[in-house]
DNA sequence: TGTACATCAGTGAACGCGCGTTCACTGATGTAC
DNA sequence: TGTACATCAGTGAACGCGCGTTCACTGATGTAC
């Protein structure tokens, strides 16, 4: 039956968003695209009503999580203060343990460079984090802001892949807790 | 037919050495039983000869990956000119360009905490990087070694992961370019 | 304003495909005598 | 040393399953008059 046009823009806001949910939280290949429909309290069928397959829906849910995340850290910006315990909460116990609403960075990491579709929305997203902590971070030199902000996203990202993986949880903690005071 | 004794344990081998080189390559999701016995010059229905299942094939194989990396290292830890070296090594374009013989960690990272047999075998070989790297590393403190061990590789793995992940040649190589500075 | 009809998102059965896994069979090797 | 037979890794067809994707159909909504 026919639906009112306002519910099909929403409902293509809803599959996103339990999209990059579910991807985040299990990899683009651990997902199939009934459970992401049937998150959405949705079949399976109309998915292509609304992508062109699932790869497209991989494209624009990493586009959509990379949007997401952008404005989380928008209000850190504005001050020191701010960015310091933006990336203390980055490296935090409850980050590692929700990357279903977490950095798309840490969560897909491994899995991007071998998805072709998702690379460009992926890239934009290290791009503009990078300019963001340059821009934002209180750099003890603003000469050296972006070559820093490299180095610090990195090790972001790897200590929070890394203590996503180990299954010991002494290790995963000290992980966390020592590129957290790096950055204190 | 039966087969000579030897040449069994050296498929076993054969088996694990394209397997830990297929899924650096392209995920556990992304390599099929089939095409690694392909790749060993068999055809599948022996796998099940050598391993119980594919998972327990991914728990041998990120052990398999993680013994012959913990070899690899083994030369440089004899002076601080080959630590420094294979620090540099491992941010290099040419690891990044070729995951299937390089590290799990940069490799399958974002992997590895979806599949609970291989988690074991993972977490021993970052102990045991952390531990070398601590141990052998020329570090300015010897006091603070493994605090920073854990640093550098996390900015590693992360480095590397994002590194391939961007479909930027210019930014891939800047961020390669600046965690390798901060290591030299 | 009321009626007739075209639209199209949602339904759910069905498609082909490749996956992990199983199995009856083969035949050179290793072993018992 | 020679012969008879059990072993078992490899073969390749076959299994059930879940995947991504398609499609004929439904029926309330939006539109033309």
């Amino acid at each position: 039956m026919r639906y009112p046009a306002a519910e099909t823009a929403e409902k293509h806001q809803r599959i996103l968003d339990e999209a990059s949910r579910l991807f985040r939280e299990r990899g683009f290949d651990g997902v199939s695209v009934s459970e992401i429909m049937k998150a959405t309290g949705l079949t399976h069928g109309p998915f292509y009503n609304h992508f062109a397959s699932k790869e497209a829906l991989m494209a624009e849910s990493v586009a959509h999580a990379a949007a997401a995340s952008s404005a989380a850290m928008e209000p850190a910006k504005h001050s020191a203060e701010g960015m310091l315990d933006y990336v203390q909460d980055y490296l935090s116990e409850s980050h590692r343990d929700d990357p279903g609403h977490g950095c798309l960075m840490s969560a897909l990491g491994s899995e991007v460079c071998r998805v072709p579709a998702v690379r460009a929305g992926f890239t934009d997203h290290v791009r503009s984090s990078i300019a963001s902590l340059a821009a934002h971070f209180p750099w003890p030199a603003k000469r050296h802001a972006r070559r820093d902000a490299i180095r610090m996203l990195s090790a972001m990202v790897g200590a929070v892949t890394l203590a996503r993986a180990v299954d010991d949880a002494a290790l995963s903690e000290e992980i966390l807790r020592e590129v957290r005071s790096q950055f204190k």
